[in-house]
RNA sequence: GCGGGAGUUGCCAAGCCUGGUCAAAGGCGCAGGGCUUAGGACCCUGUCUUUUAGGAGUUCGUGGGUUCAAAUCCCACCUCCCGCACCA
């Protein structure tokens, strides 16, 4: 509904589709993107593949877009550049989609129907995942193609063809051989009734399973073991007592050699935690009240007491009491002290005290009191208590520091006491570990609820490899990244990166070579695959079979080893052709630049230079990584629920290609967030449809004399040339395209008045020069249109096969900078004094400053060049000088002077420095014509020397240097 | 907490990296004018305060500092947004 909104207006008014259409089969017809190894340098840039499991967006658009017109850039700086793409089938959604499809779930039918489009008779194709995973691979192939990406098809593939599985398998037992594969137990969220790992895809109402881990405290009690789960370990020290529930029902069980006390939930989620659990009899919470338990490590004993607050399903139904910082152990006791007339069989209530261990800014000696005072609370079945907790363990976790009565943590941060308390109790034997899922209960899809479970024999690749850390970090401080800020995050997540499971029991994939119950995940699975790339184009052209391939294969290409005839022949290949794919790799290794959205940066990017790393020598390592930030829709992210997501191949029929790759990379720089908007696109539309409109006029390539404002503009595009490519090299195109599309058009607009006002026609020649180099450098962002412009301009073969432009010094003239300058900026003073006076103008006379004026200026301008900018020092010194004693009569101008040459830039001066003697007089009569037109009255130039000047007023003696006077009548 | 980003004139948003051309682009809104039967669209002018001569004053989250010169550089503070995992 919102969608169509989005839609009302396309305001068609040119045939954008067939004009792409009519280019895109240029290109294809010349193969301008197919790129093979040949004597120039090559240029690498790669772009993370797409997951097919929808159609792509305008937020995807970015990301390829952006990769695309650095391509372009490149191919027309001269590089051999080779730009490719493949598909990324590995993962579980898809997997989930597709069980959906095949249970008949309405909402994902209705959802690839109405949403996505897709035809029904491809939808009952569905319940098989891969023809999920196909049918919106040729969807959004499709889209690239029509964004007109220059892509190199030939070396298109998917990550379950089986020659990339073979490369996959072939990677794995590198990293293996190399020990950065281990095994061991990892927490999960399961489903009991699947047997299987849930994901957030897998839950209903696509709850992410993501859980704590509890720190349980073991208390004893006889033989018996009263476990308490607790986020703050460190806590232990000022335990007052045990919470209980007293109407509810505990288990006793034997869990592994102890015999627990602990609710029947618990005993159910410890299973599940690889815990040999047998209930073994029954005890209710009222039994245990009374009781005395030893609290670990510290000795003692303290009571079991009754609280209402306690749930028997979360942790372990036992909760250790820390009165002085847990605002719900501190109101409970209150409650039971309120009560103590019921409680006549716990007479020693009254004399539990709090123990304070904790000391924070701004809190008390019991901060739990402070917290219940401010928040009013005088019941433990409080709603409020949550929240106070919340923010009291916030505050005290962050800022708080152990007391003395902390034995040997005493006077540690919390930050770092919880954690070494943590490891020191679960050494001793006195704790143990439990995890609990944050929102349960959480469905799996089948109903089940999910549980939490410890995973024996996962696999892992060892991010936390101490040597392979070391070497990322140096390697990411050598590398080029863009935004530079990336850098930074990017080593933090190398800081922080552990084991990593890279291998799950479903989902499309490579099986594990050496254990093929498991499927290597998604993630593990594409961090060296540009490599493939080379090898791709092989297969797809039928001279390479997976069939034959081993081992080998892959080492020779890669590492150049072994001998080239055996492996051949054990591969059944030509021995030319391996000997080509050695040497095509050899070329276009290393990746010259990689794109990718900023949410990839803590995940695959990291391990994209991870695996590179470990596996391949330091020559094939990636030079450079391109982070971009995400697309909002008018102001707004994204998402199904708003329905704002734009499918990018129905954007591309309403406004065309062109402009949405403008409208995306106009909106913001690499890091910041592009916003997409109908006005935008309808305001870029109509700048180019102008554009277009103007090209037509300019086909000629005739040159006359160049004047004044002819060497003006030609000097003003070699400075936008220059800029242009300065942002682009840096990938700042939203600056670049600044720069082309509109900074430059005030320059156009000043050149086309001053061309009008003199009535010109001749200098249709510059315009056609003009215009080429701009639709050259519009041609990597708006690529269709551009190649419209250059046929429009007369321009023969292609815009994209022509060279980047190059600026020429010859043709920057400071001399015509300055004149333009100077005239400019005493039209904007005319104007700016008929503005303030209100006048209706008859006539306007100005004045150039005298000649002696002219020298002061000079002297001045090289001594404050020099640094001396003494008021003094200059007066004495003009005096000193002939040429210019006359200062003495108007000693104020040094000071004026000083100030406009202090307000002038440093290039400006030494602009001024260099050009010397401006002829004013001669720079002012051009004035007239402009006066004429825009206020249709005369002007006369005098210099203030001249003895005959018009000067009724005596305005001329205020002249100045490029500041001529005015009198307006 | 850690890491990253942001705070600009009624609103959105450029400028900051590379200090001066910055009272600060552009768009929206608003006001006046043109066009139009009217509305819309479109075009022109204005839009911090002050000023009948191109000027002056006060502004770029807050407070300091560096500099001849600060929206821009440095320091401190305040506020807001994003990420922190086994998920593509």
């Amino acid at each position: 509904m919102l969608l169509n909104n989005l839609f009302l207006e396309s305001d068609k008014t040119m045939d954008w589709i067939s004009i792409e259409e009519k280019w895109r089969q240029k290109w294809h017809a010349e193969k301008q993107f197919e790129s093979d190894p040949d004597e120039r340098k090559k240029f690498f840039v790669t772009v993370a593949y797409p997951y097919p499991n929808s159609p792509q967006h305008i937020g995807h658009g970015r990301t390829y877009t952006l990769a695309d017109v650095h391509a372009r850039f490149m191919r027309m700086s001269g590089y051999n550049v080779l730009f490719p793409m493949g598909f990324h089938y590995t993962g579980t959604p898809i997997l989930g989609m597709s069980r959906r499809v095949q249970e008949n779930d309405k909402e994902i039918i209705e959802a690839f129907r109405t949403l996505y489009k897709v035809p029904d008779e491809k939808i009952r194709e569905f319940s098989e995942p891969v023809k999920i995973a196909d049918y919106f691979h040729q969807e959004i192939k499709n889209g690239m193609i029509e964004m007109g990406y220059s892509i190199d098809w030939r070396r298109e593939f998917t990550t379950i063809d089986p020659f990339y599985n073979k490369f996959i398998e072939w990677q794995f037992k590198k990293l293996r051989e190399y020990g950065l594969v281990i095994q061991g137990t990892h927490p999960v969220g399961w489903c009991p009734k699947d047997q299987n790992p849930v994901s957030q895809h897998d839950t209903l109402g696509d709850v992410e399973p993501s859980f704590t881990e509890y720190t349980v405290i073991k208390f004893r009690y006889d033989n018996y073991v009263l476990p308490a789960a607790t986020l703050r370990p460190e806590t232990i020290f000022g335990v007052t007592n045990l919470w209980v529930k007293p109407d509810a029902d505990y288990e006793i069980a034997k869990v592994d050699n102890e015999e627990w006390i602990i609710s029947s939930e618990c005993a159910t989620k410890l299973r599940f935690l690889n815990k040999k659990v047998t209930r073994t009899g029954n005890i209710t919470g009222a039994e245990l009240v009374g009781k005395k338990v030893k609290v670990p490590e510290r000795g003692d004993e303290v009571f079991i007491l009754p609280a209402t607050f306690v749930k028997s399903d979360d942790g372990t139904g036992i909760v250790m009491s820390v009165p002085a910082h847990a605002p719900f152990d501190y109101q409970a006791l209150e409650d039971l002290k309120k009560n103590a007339a019921k409680y006549t069989n716990l007479p020693f209530i009254s004399e539990i005290k709090p123990i304070s261990i904790i000391e924070t800014e701004g809190y008390g000696d019991i901060p739990a009191r402070d917290i219940i005072e401010k928040f009013g609370i005088d019941d433990q079945n409080s709603p409020k208590l949550e929240e106070a907790t919340k923010e009291l363990y916030a505050k005290e976790f962050y800022g708080g520091k152990l007391k003395q009565n902390t034995g040997k943590f005493a006077r540690k941060a919390v930050t770092d006491a919880k954690e070494d308390v943590r490891k020191w109790v679960l050494e001793s034997g006195s704790a143990d570990i439990l995890y609990e899922l944050n929102e349960s209960p959480v469905r799996c899809r089948c109903g089940a609820e999910c549980v939490v479970k410890l995973l024996d024999n996962q696999w892992f690749l060892n991010y936390s490899n101490p040597e392979w850390k070391a070497k990322v970090h140096s390697w990411i401080n050598e590398m080029k990244i863009l935004p530079e800020e990336i850098r930074n995050e990017f080593n933090h997540v190398v800081d922080w990166l552990k084991e990593r499971a890279c291998a799950r029991q479903h989902g499309l994939g490579t099986k594990l070579p050496w254990d093929k119950n498991w499927i290597i995940e998604s993630l593990s699975d594409s961090v060296i695959y540009m490599a493939y790339y080379i090898i791709a184009k092989y297969v797809n052209a039928g001279q390479i079979n997976a069939e034959y391939i081993s081992d080998s294969f892959f080492d020779y290409v890669f590492f150049d080893k072994g001998d080239l005839k055996k492996i051949a022949s054990d591969s059944e290949i030509i021995p030319q052709i391996l000997e080509n794919i050695k040497k095509e790799f050899q070329y276009y290794y290393p990746v010259n630049a990689r794109h990718s959205g900023r949410d990839l940066v803590p995940n695959h990017l990291t391990f994209f230079i991870f695996n590179h790393l470990a596996i391949f020598p330091k020559k094939y390592w990636p030079e450079e990584i391109v982070v971009n930030g995400s697309v909002l829709m008018d102001g707004k992210k994204m998402s199904k629920s708003m329905g704002n997501i734009i499918p990018l191949r129905d954007a591309i029929k309403i406004h065309g290609a062109d402009s949405i790759r403008l409208a995306i990379l106009i909106s913001a720089e690499l890091l910041q967030d592009a916003d997409f908007n109908q006005e935008a696109v309808r305001g870029i539309k109509n700048k180019l449809e102008n554009m277009l409109d103007e090209c037509t006029k300019y086909k000629t390539t005739r040159y006359t004399v160049l004047m004044q404002e002819d060497k003006w503009i030609q000097s003003r595009l070699q400075q936008l040339i220059y800029k242009a490519t300065f942002s682009i090299q840096k990938m700042r195109l939203r600056e670049a395209l600044h720069h082309i599309l509109y900074e430059f058009e005030s320059d156009l607009q000043w050149y086309i008045r001053r061309i009008e006002a003199k009535n010109r026609t001749d200098n249709l020649g510059i315009m056609h020069d003009i215009f080429s180099a701009r639709v050259t450098m519009m041609s990597p962002f708006a690529p269709y249109i551009s190649e419209e412009m250059w046929s429009k301009l007369g321009n023969p073969s292609l815009a994209s096969k022509s060279s980047w432009p190059t600026p020429d010094e010859a043709k920057i003239d400071l001399l015509s900078i300055q004149s333009e300058t100077l005239l400019s900026t005493t039209l904007d003073d005319i104007k700016n004094i008929i503005k303030v006076t209100k006048m209706n103008p008859k006539k306007i006379t100005v004045y150039t400053a005298a000649t002696w004026k002219v020298k002061a200026y000079q002297k001045i301008l090289e001594r404050v060049t020099g640094g001396d900018i003494n008021i003094g020092n200059l007066i004495k010194l003009l005096i000193s000088d002939k040429e210019t004693e006359e200062i003495k009569k108007d000693p104020d101008f040094v000071k004026k002077t000083v100030n406009d040459i202090l307000s002038d830039t440093q290039d400006e001066r030494d602009s001024k420095n260099k050009v010397g003697f401006v002829d004013e007089m001669k720079v002012l009569f051009e004035l007239e014509s402009l006066i004429k037109r825009e206020y249709g009255i005369g002007l006369q130039v005098f210099s203030e020397s001249d003895q005959n000047k018009y000067d009724p007023k005596n305005k001329s003696k205020t002249a100045r240097p490029y500041k001529p006077a005015i009198l307006i009548e």
